[in-house]
DNA sequence: TGACAATGTGACCACCTGGTCTTACAATAT
DNA sequence: ATATTGTAAGACCAGGTGGTCACATTGTCA
């Protein structure tokens, strides 16, 4: 947690902190971003920087946290309702969410993508801590009660789908990424939304012609 | 490509460089990768270094060449007996030849993983060049002739299909070299087998419970 | 043996890094 | 008016970076 003297700056001046940072840590990974650009960015001295931050470690933590607090805040609405859906609708909503998301918020799914991507394990572990692995034990648990359910042939390796889930998941976030930012991606909404049906549609039919 | 210096060297000294400079830049991104650490290993000084190769970006894209032709060599056998198989036998085939290439060469699977993370658009480029998209490409070609065959539905999304599976591929290898390298791996055969055959049971049957 | 070219060497360069520390300033309390 | 406190500031530090260069060493041919 950064010191009281950074909650005792002005708005402004704080969020434009925060903003530099984003960008920084958004583009370089941990090692490589640096606190001299981020005090460029946001025109602060050196020197007050380190009375905010005890250190980079702790910046860093900082802004992925708020990150993380901003995905799980979009996303709870979602899951609040997954009990009343089949698990191909849970699938889709969650799809369709984090492309929204990705939309919405660049920013942070720029950070996620590269704290995905993060080499150094100190500064990984660090924002990790305890609560990691929730992607994975959502995604089986959902899978375990559509089994339960009969929705969904009970012979599915639970972790194989989570994972083929996942990397699907951040495939197409990167995806996304790879297409905004540059040219406009209004009116796409559409071609998206068919493209996740898609991926559905592969999962839950297989792609295997059926003998009719 | 290196200078002819670096090629009159006796083969130890020039092997010495190859591996010291693999190791870095699996362990660290361009950006972090050290040529003094790369030296410092390899036991030669700066000044040699810097009359095998003009620059950091010269041996990086080297070191990237020779892991991706050893790759190449290594599933050019398995492509070419792809005609006489079927979608599902070709799967099957290039996800154990990844994973065999993985156990096989770390060290070359690692340098591929640190290469899909990469930030520094300038290496990036550096080694791609022209033929990039090879994966998507071959997946897609590999479908679309199943298709013509009748072996896969005409309704199941080529492109949408292709992300999954190179999605799913490199997540399989992450997933392995995190599991490799540690510890053994030996007598994981099975259990490997069988993770693959999970998910391709997955992609070509589906998850929905059949009516039977 | 001597001359010449090729190669090895590490001190050195400018620049950048995360982090420190002394000084300067502003506001408040006495 | 003075002392105290909280903060802004940026010069400075040790250490690392990619890259250079003058010099030392070696090998080869005459």
């Amino acid at each position: 947690m950064p010191q009281e003297t950074f909650f005792n700056l002005p708005n402004d001046k704080r969020n434009l902190i925060i903003t530099a940072a984003m960008e920084e840590f958004s583009k370089s990974n941990y090692n490589s971003a640096s606190i001299n650009q981020i005090c460029k960015k946001s025109k602060i001295a050196k020197g007050s920087f380190y009375q905010y931050f005890t250190d980079k470690l702790e910046l860093y933590v900082y802004i992925m946290t708020l990150a993380i607090e901003e995905k799980i805040k979009f996303f709870s609405s979602a899951i609040a309702e997954f009990h009343t859906l089949t698990l191909f609708e849970q699938f889709r909503l969650l799809f369709l969410k984090g492309m929204e998301f990705a939309k919405m918020h660049p920013q942070y799914a720029a950070l996620g993508e590269q704290f995905s991507k993060e080499n150094d394990g100190t500064a990984k572990a660090a924002v990790i801590k305890e609560g990691d692995k929730q992607a994975e034990a959502l995604f089986i648990q959902l899978i375990e009660k559509a089994k339960r359910r009969g929705e969904i042939d009970d012979y599915v390796d639970s972790f194989a789908l989570s994972l083929l889930l996942q990397s699907l998941n951040s495939a197409v976030i990167k995806y996304m990424l790879g297409q905004f930012g540059n040219d406009g991606y209004k009116n796409k909404e559409e071609e998206l939304n068919h493209f996740v049906d898609s991926l559905l549609s592969i999962i839950f039919n297989g792609i295997q012609k059926k003998i009719k």
